[in-house]
DNA sequence: ATTGAGTATGTAGACATTCTATGTACAATT
DNA sequence: AATTGTACATAGAATGTCTACATACTCAAT
């Protein structure tokens, strides 16, 4: 495997958090909003984001509602719960943390 | 799994990789200077880094050579290749890629 | 009318990496 | 004699991601 997609595992979680913070949103719409935020970057897949976001609806970091729409297929919007903001706020730290130990690795060895 | 752990996955490649590139390092040592390193962060399990030697031995981005010690079990070296070091060149910037793209994310979510 | 692209959610199976746990073996310390 | 430290190694389970597929509706072009 790639280092490029190794090193996204993992990181689906808070990216999902992070724009549900915003407000609310269904999963197509976050794959979108992902990609486009991210210059094309994060180009999630469906057999990983619909798989996450009934992991996160699991676990209470979520909950989610049907909406119907005027045309086209109904949508799922899932909105974070106050348990999943408490998870964000961790797990931001968490990931900040490890992107400054990681460069002071690859630093020390300049 | 927690963040903490899920976030971890495949940095064990371009941190030893770094290391190595410094000097040729034993197994045992790369867990005791990366922890050092670290401020105790970066704690590689057994069953994490041998199998990842051994992979990057596969690929040709490390070679390896036992060295008898005066007491004690062998150590076996291991050695950056001149493909490890185009590896690694590679991984980091990927890496730095990857920082940057997921802050700006979360950074954009204020 | 039919095809294809876009919207929208979802599952199944394969794969890679990590973890825990265990094993071997020798040296030094208590 | 038992424990801790050094040093390498593997087996099995858990997890997350990917590719591929499935369903179903809308709209535009042929």
């Amino acid at each position: 495997m790639s280092p490029a997609l190794d090193m996204r595992k993992g990181s689906t979680t808070v990216l999902v958090l992070t724009l549900l913070a915003e407000r609310p949103m269904y999963g197509y719409q976050l794959v979108k909003e992902l990609k486009q935020r991210s210059g094309g970057y994060f180009d999630l897949k469906e057999g990983t984001l619909y798989p996450a976001l009934h992991r996160l609806e699991k676990d209470g970091l979520v909950r989610s509602e049907w909406e119907e729409t005027a045309r086209g297929p109904a949508r799922k919007y899932y909105r974070l719960t106050e348990k999943g903001r408490q998870a964000l706020a961790k797990s931001t730290e968490e990931w900040s943390t490890f992107a400054r130990k990681l460069l002071s690795v690859l630093d020390s060895a300049s």
